[in-house]
DNA sequence: CTAAACTCCGTACTAGGGTACGGAATCAAG
DNA sequence: CTTGATTCCGTACCCTAGTACGGAGTTTAG
């Protein structure tokens, strides 16, 4: 394991772009590797793992920053703080449902109302809208 | 009414920014007073209704490029149109309520392991982030 | 009348997660 | 060896919904 990759072959395995790459490195994600043989950066293919591994987390709701933390965690085997982590992005998860639900409830009840509505009477939800 | 109002007053009575007014006026979400009277701009107070009405959109999920759309649907009285713009972006509200319930799930359950674990296991979480 | 507050305008900046561009150097295949 | 693909780098740009800035002109209160 371990042989040497080119930035595309990295890009290709992970099935991101290559740009994507060069950012997390900007954004220290990622290691740049030590040598760049002859100005090229050769990459051990544990990257494709890491890069995996922040794709994963992007999924469950992390932001790069908080992904960045999950690393450092990751690294320190701090499994009380990760957990940490995980219950406070469900809060905030939660939150966003609350939020959502009750929009999805009011526009629920304007668009039922859109069709009780007697003609004439004006659009429900734009009357909604435009209350005082 | 339609007293004259400065951009200011506007802001105030609207409860926004000067700053958001000019730049509703550049996303045509309110249109410029004709006269600026000696450079000043004069709002009739109307306006501060119209500010409440897209407020009250956003409330509700929509983007200011959706509530242009109200509005112009508002000007035409399209109830119709008005109700499948909203049915439209409660589809969409309920994608996102299902992504994020699927994202919960999945942090309950890894916090829940977490919870359970044999010390010198590892991470539950870090372990599935790292999974093949 | 003067000073503070307000308004004008265009432009740049914020967050988040990348994507696109362009010219130079280098690598791989035929 | 030549051609085309890849890589390098920095910088600019995309989206959304504003906010901030700075200098000049104007209005209003004291």
């Amino acid at each position: 394991m371990a042989s040497e990759l080119t930035i595309g072959r990295v890009a290709k395995l992970a099935g991101v772009n290559v740009e994507t790459i060069r950012y997390y490195q900007r954004r220290r994600l990622i290691a740049e590797p030590d040598k760049p043989h002859m100005g090229y950066r050769r990459y051990p293919s544990d990257i494709v793992k890491h890069i995996r591994f922040i794709k994963r987390a992007q999924a469950l709701g992390f932001t790069l920053e908080e992904i960045a933390e999950l690393l450092r965690l990751e690294e320190a085997r701090a499994c009380a703080e990760t957990r940490a982590l995980a219950a406070h992005k469900m809060e905030l998860i939660d939150q966003k449902l609350t939020g959502l639900a009750a929009m999805r409830k009011a526009l629920a009840g304007l668009v039922q109302q859109c069709d009780r509505k007697q003609p004439a009477k004006g659009c429900p939800i734009i009357q909604v809208l435009e209350q005082d």
